[in-house]
DNA sequence: TTGTACGCGTTATCAG
DNA sequence: CTGATAACGCGTACAA
């Protein structure tokens, strides 16, 4: 293992203390310029690079934030990701990114890796197994502020950037009710996730609100990779029991229940009309274009960046507050009701 | 700002010395049971947490490696990281991921960042706009090991994981030929990246091999993202020189060439056929389903982060290598010829 | 202009 | 069993 050089090593070599050197190299104005040069050329020969973790037992401030996301295969958080760079650059920070692949297990310990490297503050989106309140409230206490987004704690008071998921979920809902659809189904997300119960919550109300009726299958839990949307739709058609429509939890569910579609020889919006969620980019380029609503996630990303680094900065931070960010309704072909025409 | 507890916190607290309150708190049996329960109520009363800068002050390994990708909005990336994450769990290390957005300047930051907290190596992919080549030596030097992986530095000696380009550029543009597409043109990557010019290398071999006609437009370039794709497709049709059939350097390339061929009434694969590379989730479920070449993309991540993660351990590391992994062309309805039939 | 000495928070060594 | 003390690498008052 090669050894650092440190400004001990110069010191020594140059008969000079660490303090010359320390100061030769910030090129301060207190240094004869002649030392200074020779401390540089010696810093240079000995591949001299200053040891940043000392630096920070001093300075007790990293200017970096760090970032926990459930995943970024679908290009959802990517996106939200671009919108929180862009802010962490201007105000001069630095992202450091995890990835908690919908797990409790690997949240926590991107949490504490983060936390081992200092960072001021961290932005999350919990994970699909649930939430490690005891941590997050754990950080909070210990000075590290957090601002959750997009899928956020219910029960930690701190910052939070989310859409009206409840309202859009109705709204999606009344679509293809007015759009003439009977039977209309529900693909649910996680259950311990709160976007998953108001969207769940907002199906319903649309649902009981125009008396359509509600069965044993109305609801089904399918999570939130694609996978569990083509089980649950396989399952269906199973049982023999296809509804006219289904308003899925998120674009890669929808995705997959289109596969099964596809696979049994059925067709959207013909036989099983689709609804997705957050909409990703492949909602457009699919066939048949998925209807989705679709999330400022740009916007999102920069406003809870921007929420966080002003928490860090301020001396005096404003009190926890949610911010609910306007989301809109995206239809395609994916749900036009072709026998209504 | 709250002041963290330190050790002499707990210390001055209870009247002991901290060295008698670290070797309680690291649960040591040479220390009274006693008091090491005093201790450890006490830190709970102060909610200490130990200060991890300080410790690898002395500790000098993070068990930590770092990631520079150019960017994931595209699901390829985010394949290769599932590998690296894997294996890097798998061995005990801890993973901190980064993007460049195909800058050079981000990618330096992004350096700089992660050799800040203390990494012991690093797994990189190239932003396309070229190479921070000092900056890497300068790594490799100061004992942090680089693996470079899909996009390679050309000049630095270390390993790299990569797929053989030129062969299978060569493969996809003659599946082209063979398939009776005569005037075939290729979107190439950026100009500094050796990937581009590997693929640019196999599709003018191939061309040449079953002389074909080479004119000023058939080789243009295009970059990496789905908008230049675009843009090229769309100079072409104001040209009228659109050609029977497009090589294209990555999948959004294709797909931004797809919306322009939409975009004017064409039809592919029946006007222009396409055909992608590093397949992204998308080539199976757009219309109409894009031929790409499909990479080992998590197979990708494994092997690097396994070579890094060795380098970093083994005592004495094997010399640099280039591991070049299997890839194959899979032939969808966007590259088939209709009139040949 | 340069050197001395101390602190950042922790662990390890060596006395007691 | 416990307490001083010396590192780890750096910055910086303070003294010379």
């Amino acid at each position: 293992m090669k050894k650092y050089a440190t400004l001990k090593d110069i010191a020594t070599a140059l008969k000079i203390s660490t303090a010359t050197v320390s100061r030769a190299l910030a090129d301060r104005w207190d240094v004869n310029s002649e030392t200074k040069k020779i401390v540089c050329d010696e810093a240079r020969r000995q591949n001299y690079k200053p040891n940043p973790i000392a630096k920070r037992l001093q300075n007790r401030h990293s200017k970096t934030i760090g970032l926990v996301v459930p995943e970024f295969k679908t290009s959802f958080f990517p996106l939200i990701i671009s919108g929180i760079q862009k802010v962490v650059d201007e105000l001069g920070f630095q992202l450091l990114i995890t990835q908690s692949q919908e797990t409790m297990e690997i949240e926590l310990r991107n949490l504490k890796l983060l936390e081992n490297n200092m960072v001021e503050g961290i932005l999350i989106s919990i994970s699909s197994e649930g939430e490690n309140f005891d941590y997050y409230q754990g950080l909070i206490d210990s000075g590290i502020p957090i601002v959750f987004f997009n899928r956020v704690s219910s029960c930690i008071v701190a910052h939070k950037v989310i859409i009206d998921d409840y309202k859009l979920a109705f709204f999606a809902t009344e679509h293809l009710i007015y759009s003439g659809f009977k039977k209309i189904f529900h693909f649910s997300g996680p259950d311990k996730l709160t976007v998953s119960k108001e969207r769940r919550r907002g199906f319903l109300d649309a649902m009981k609100k125009h008396h359509l009726e509600i069965t044993e299958n109305t609801v089904m839990t399918a999570g939130v990779f694609s996978d569990k949307g083509y089980e649950a739709m396989k399952l269906l058609i199973q049982k023999n029991d296809v509804p006219d429509a289904i308003f899925c939890f998120n674009d890669p569910t929808a995705l997959g229940a289109l596969k099964a579609i596809k696979e049994v020889g059925l067709s959207c919006p013909d036989d099983v009309a689709l609804v997705g969620f957050s909409e990703t980019e492949l909602a457009q380029l699919i066939d048949p274009p998925l209807t989705s609503v679709e999330q400022p996630s740009f916007e999102m990303g920069e406003t809870a960046a921007r929420l966080l680094i002003e928490q860090i900065t301020e001396p005096s931070p404003p009190a926890a507050e949610t911010v609910s960010l306007i989301a809109r309704l995206n239809i395609r072909k994916s749900s036009i009701n072709i026998h209504k025409q």
